[in-house]
DNA sequence: ACAGATAGTTCCGGAAAATGAAACTGATTC
DNA sequence: GAATCAGTTTCATTTTCCGGAACTATCTGT
């Protein structure tokens, strides 16, 4: 009856293979570039027929993952992938290996140091860890700040194209914080040069009086071509840690950023 | 043998409904709270049977998506949703840039503002920054509603030759919202007529009683060949924005529908 | 304006996957 | 050591997916 039924098929394994997956990786394709696919860029990018990816597109943006533009011709992510990237990243931080980094980060420098990522045009906390010492900025995960005032912001931008940091930036005057805040695109671009340079960046009083911080990029999982989106920081009441002293922590900001860019390297 | 099977046009659009959507639904479920989920509780929080949980759990797992943890007890997010997470959040500049603009009109009209594009034959809110009057209609950006009796709709539908707009009315009757909707097609053409001419749309009351709106068409861009499929939109209360008022805030409208025109000019 | 090219869309019968009741396994509890 | 409960496997049935072929809309050339 069944003398083949325990033949496996085999060679399954790769990628894994279902309707669903194939979904998933179309997603992947398209969240993978700053750009906007047609149906013939997408069924070149990933062979598939053209009437399986019309209909898959079809589905993906009647659910909300994603969204039409250009007249319909064009698809880019939606609201609801959206939302789902946030929670993801919001939600998994406190149980897994990027807090006990954060943690002993902490630890090390004896100040508060948290975890951020871009979303939109802003700078949202994924994750945070408080110094013990009791004068501190108490700034939950979650809340967000903007990006051309916050060392982790700088830090993003500056590994974006020109183009695109064109785009997140020249549609809005530089909003002043302080008298600190860099409101002149001219000179912000100037200090983007600066930390493309030195491979951090410093916010010093241009986001909250008396707030320094320090932030450095977590080198992205696959290597060389791809962008990342996470940062390490440290974060202090000026009083207590000046520029320069941050800079000595610097070492230690950027062993834990190799260590997190480490976690993500586990296999597919 | 199948006399029905074309009976069954539109089976209703809650969530949608496919094995993949509730595989999606399912990574939301998960992802949503800082917590891990035990087979059992998804299956009490879902209402799942749970040998269909445990094979969509089992699929995600395998796929990367997820990952069990506590000996295979509980299940949370794994690598390759955090790592689409976070490209989702950094690849996508564009919608950044647009909720800048977006965010600066608020700021100048007072009002809540959003962006909007045709969706088949549904008017879908791209984007949406809140007033921060306490009196205001909430509508979340993902949702859907129907072009005839929308501001935006009446703006994306004036743009199209009379044969494409005929074939998205000729579909389905135009349901009537309020006493104000305009259910009559010739009366709806005659209004589209108005729209061409103003170069703006209003929806006094059309769809929500209470609710009124006006919409421009960000322009194209590529110039002049091509049609558009965005809106910007300003939205409130009737009791604090009556239709002349409104009309008084179109050169706003008109400066952002411009500056969303730019920012898709360039290519990545 | 018109033909030709190209992108996007719809059809539909064969192929493949999802479904969930029932039964099974293996811990932990009393 | 039997009762309990979370987790897992099985399998006939139902549902969905697949993609070649054919179609339509839209852009390009002359």
């Amino acid at each position: 009856m069944n003398a083949v039924q325990t033949l496996k098929p085999e060679a399954a394994e790769p990628g894994g293979d279902s309707p669903t997956m194939r979904l998933f990786a179309l997603l992947e394709v398209i969240a993978a570039k700053d750009q906007r696919y047609s149906l013939q860029a997408l069924a070149s990018e990933t062979g598939l027929p053209k009437p399986t990816l019309h209909r898959m597109l079809q589905q993906l943006e009647g659910a909300g993952l994603l969204q039409r533009e250009d007249g319909g011709r064009l698809y880019g992510t939606g609201t609801r992938l959206r939302r789902l990237a946030e929670k993801v990243l919001l939600n998994d931080t406190h149980h897994g290996a990027r807090h006990v980094v954060l943690r002993r980060l902490v630890d090390e420098v004896g100040e508060s140091c948290n975890i951020t990522a871009l979303s939109g045009s802003e700078v949202v906390y994924l994750d945070r860890v408080e110094t013990a010492a009791p004068l501190r900025f108490y700034l939950h995960p979650g809340s967000r700040v903007p990006a051309h005032c916050s060392a982790s912001g700088k830090v993003l931008l500056a590994q974006m194209s020109a183009a695109q940091r064109q785009r997140l930036l020249a549609n809005a005057p530089l909003e002043k914080y302080t008298a600190k805040t860099l409101t002149d695109l001219a000179k912000l671009e100037r200090e983007i040069k600066r930390v493309q340079a030195d491979g951090y960046a410093v916010d010093d009083e241009e986001f909250l009086p008396g707030l320094l911080c320090l932030a450095v990029l977590v080198p992205a999982a696959g290597g060389a071509p791809n962008l990342s989106n996470l940062c390490v920081a440290v974060q202090a009441p000026i009083m207590r840690l000046s520029a320069a002293k941050a800079r000595l922590l610097l070492p230690a900001l950027q062993r834990a950023a190799l260590a997190l860019s480490r976690i993500d390297k586990a296999a597919p």
